[in-house]
DNA sequence: TAATAATCGAGACGGTACGTCGCGTCTTCTG
DNA sequence: CAGAAGACGCGACGTACCGTCTCGATTATTA
C-alpha cells in the first residue's frame, strides 16, 4: 500500500505508534483544514480550562465542543491519548537549558527548569487540571516520558559526565546514579508529591547540598 | 482482617469519603456476607493475574467474574478506585522497618525497602500490572499516597531527624529537605521511571553518595 | 409435607392458585398479625389515592410503605397482583340486586347497580385508578371477571330465563345471547370506553330499547 | 410503509406523545435503516408467536433477538408500548366495510367485522397472545383504541344515522346510544369476555334481535 | 418454666432490566 | 475526497425490583 512514502520525514522511528496517522499515500482531494485541526486543539484547551477532568473528555465531548465530526478526529489521532499528548507537547517550553560557566551552574539550572514546570502547573489551571490526572492514562503518560522528561535526562548525564571530566564531580560512581541523585528530589516534589513547597533556591541548595553531602562539617 | 471489628460508627469527617460505605448505624438485617467478600477481591485479584488492562476491570465483569450482583459490589465501595485502593493495601506488606543500630543503617533499611518493592512490582503479574497503570485513577493513586507513601515518607524524616540529633547528619538543612534527598533517587526509579534497574545494593550506594557527598575526594 | 390438612375449608377447589397460601399444618409458634395484614392494605390504599400509578405499585415499595418486610407479604400472597385481588374484592358493594315485581324493572335494576359502578370509580380516585389501569394486570382482571362480573352475569341470564318464562321476552333466542344485549351496551360504556357518559335513566332507557325494538313505530 | 414519507415536521400539538420521535428538524447523516426496522418488527412478532408473555418482552432481550442495539429501539420509540402500538396497528386489517344495500346489511357487515377480527385473534397464535394480554399496557390500550376501535365506532354512527334518514330505524333516540345497542355485545364477546363463542350469523343475529326488539310476537 | 417454632422488620444476595452514554465504524449529503 | 451529522452494534454505567435468604428479636403454643 505504499506506506510512508510522503515527503514527510516522520521522525519518531518505531515507539508507540507515532501522534498522527499522515494523510496517506498521495494526497488527492479535497485537503485537511488546519482550522478544523485548530478547532479541536482550541475545544480540547476549553474545557481543560473550565476543570473539567480529563475522564470526561470524550471524544463525543470533545467534537460536540468544536463543531466537528468524530470522524475528522479519528482520521488524525487513532484516539483520545494521541490527541492529549500532541497538545501537551505543544503547549512544553521550548528549550530547557543551555550550558552555563561551572557544571554546578548548569546543574542548578536544570533544576531551576523542573521546578519552573512545577510552579506552571500551579499557576495554570489548564496545566494544573492535565498534569495532576495525567498519571491515569498510560500512553499520555509514556510519551511525556519519552519526548520531554528523557531527553532532560540525558541532557543532566551529559553535564554530570561533563563535571566528572572537569574533575568537579567524583568520577567512582555511576553516571545516571548521580544524575538520579540531583533530579530525583525534585522530580519526587513535583511529580508524585505534587503539593510539595517549590520555593525559590530549591534548586540551588539541592545541587549543593547533594554535591557537598550531608555529614557534619566539623 | 481489618473487617469491621471497631464498634466505632464511623464518623469519618472529611476525608476522601472514606473507602467504604460503612454497615449504617445499628446493625439490622441480613449481615454482609464476608465471603462475598472475599470474591470480589479472589475476582479482581485474578483477573490482575491473568494480565487483563485495569481499564477492562469492569464493575460488570468483576461481578460476573465473581459470580456476584453488581449491587453487591456498589454495596461496599462506591466505585471501581475504592475498591482497587483496598485490594492493594491489603497487599502491601506489613510494617517496612524497625530501628537498627546507626541512623545511616536505618536509613539504608528504608530504602532497601522501597527497593523490593520496587522489585516485587516487577515479579509479581498482579502487582506489575496495577502498579504500572495505577497512574490513570486518580483517587487511587491519592489514597496509595495517603496510606502507603505518606507513613514512610514520615518515618524515613523521623530517622533523618534522629541522626541530626545524633550527630550524624548536619543539622543546618530541612528535615524534609533533607529526607527528598534520600528517597527521591529511589521513587524515581521505582514509581516515575518503572523500567529502571534496581540492582542490590542500591540503597546502600545511595545513602552513603548522598552522606559523603559528590566532591572529588583529594 | 402435609400440605393443606388443616381444618381450614379451602374453597377455591383449583383456579388460579388461590389468594393466600394457608398458614400451613398444624398452627405453631407465632400467629400472622392482623394488624400487619391490615397496614399492607392501608399502604396499597393509600398510595393509590395519592395517584401512584399500578405499574408503580412495586411489594417494595408497598413493604417500605407499610413499614414492613418483604417476606411478610410474599408469606400472604404469591405476588402483587393476588393482594390487588383481594383488596378489589372487599371494595366490591355487598349484595348487587334483589329482585323487584316485573322482569323489565330487574333487568332495569341489573343494569342500574352497573351504571352506579362505573360511576363509583369516577368518583373515588383510588377506584378510577385501579380499575382504569387493571387491564393491564392478567391475573387480576381475570380475577375480577371470575368473582364480580361472572357471578351478576348468571343473575342477568337468571333474571332473562324467568322472563322467557313468564312470557316478557320471547323465547325464540339463547338466553345468553338476550342477556349479552342486554349489559353489552352498559359493560362497552363502563369497561371498555371508560370515559362515556353514564346519565341517569340511561339502564332503563337501554331496557326498553332492547325490548322494543329500534324499528320505526307506524 | 407508512415511514416518513411526508414532509411535514409533525408537531403534534397534543395527542398522546406520537408514535415515534421524528428524526428532527433537517434530515442530516446517515438516515435510520429500513431493515433495522424490519428486523426489530420481525423480532417481537418471532418472540410472540413462540409464545413469550408480552411482559417478558423487555427492550433488552428484544435488542438481543433482533441482533440490534438497545439504542436503535430508543431512537424510534419512546418506550415498549410505543413500539407494541405500532406493530400492532400494522396487523389490524386495513379497511373494515364499505356500504352495501341496505341499512340492515351494512350494520351486519360491520359487526361481522368484529367477529372475524375476535376469530383472528384466536387463529394466530401472535394476536392472540398479544391481545389477551393488551390490557396490561393502558398506553398501548389507549392507542388501540384511538386508531381501531374509535374509527370503526364512528362508522357505525355514521351508518345508523343514515338508517334513521333512510326510515330504517327509529329517529328517536341518540345515535350514539342506538350504536352502543348493537355493537355492545359483540365488543362484549371478543374483548371483555375473550372465551365466547363466535358462531356464524352471530352478527346477523344480533342486528335482527336489536332491530326486531325482544318482546314476545302475538 | 422452659423449649420450640413461626412471625416480625431489616436488609443482603444473585439476577434481570432499565434508560443513558461513549466507543469506533459506517453511511448519507454538502461543499 | 474532506467534512458535519448522526445511525449503528456493542458494552458498561449506576439504579430499581424481583423473589429468596439470613439475621436478631418477638410472641405464641406445647412440654
Amino acid at each position: 500500500m505504499s506506506l510512508q512514502d510522503s515527503g514527510i520525514p516522520e521522525p519518531q522511528g518505531d515507539g508507540p505508534a507515532g501522534p498522527r496517522p499522515a494523510p496517506e499515500a498521495a494526497r488527492r482531494g479535497r485537503p485537511r483544514s488546519e482550522a478544523v485541526e485548530q478547532a479541536i486543539f482550541d475545544a480540547v484547551a476549553g474545557l481543560l480550562e473550565e476543570g473539567v477532568p480529563l475522564a470526561e473528555l470524550s471524544i463525543e465531548r470533545i467534537a460536540r465542543t468544536a463543531g466537528v465530526g468524530k470522524a475528522t478526529i479519528y482520521r488524525r489521532w487513532p484516539g483520545k491519548e494521541e490527541l492529549f499528548v500532541e497538545l501537551l507537547r505543544s503547549l512544553e517550553p521550548e528549550d530547557p537549558v543551555l550550558t552555563g560557566t561551572s557544571v554546578r551552574d548548569d546543574l542548578v539550572m536544570l533544576l531551576e527548569t523542573l521546578r519552573q514546570r512545577g510552579l506552571a502547573k500551579r499557576s495554570s489551571a489548564l496545566l494544573h487540571n492535565v498534569f495532576s490526572q495525567m498519571h491515569a492514562y498510560p500512553k499520555l503518560w509514556d510519551a511525556y516520558q519519552d519526548t520531554v522528561i528523557e531527553p532532560r535526562r540525558r541532557l543532566g548525564m551529559d553535564t554530570v559526565r561533563r563535571g566528572m571530566e572537569l574533575g568537579e564531580i567524583r568520577d567512582d560512581l555511576d553516571v545516571e546514579f548521580v544524575n538520579d541523585l540531583f533530579i530525583g528530589p525534585l522530580l519526587l516534589r513535583t511529580v508524585i508529591r505534587p503539593g510539595a513547597t517549590l520555593e525559590p533556591g530549591l534548586a540551588e541548595r539541592v545541587v549543593d547540598a547533594v554535591l557537598a553531602g550531608l555529614r557534619p562539617r566539623p
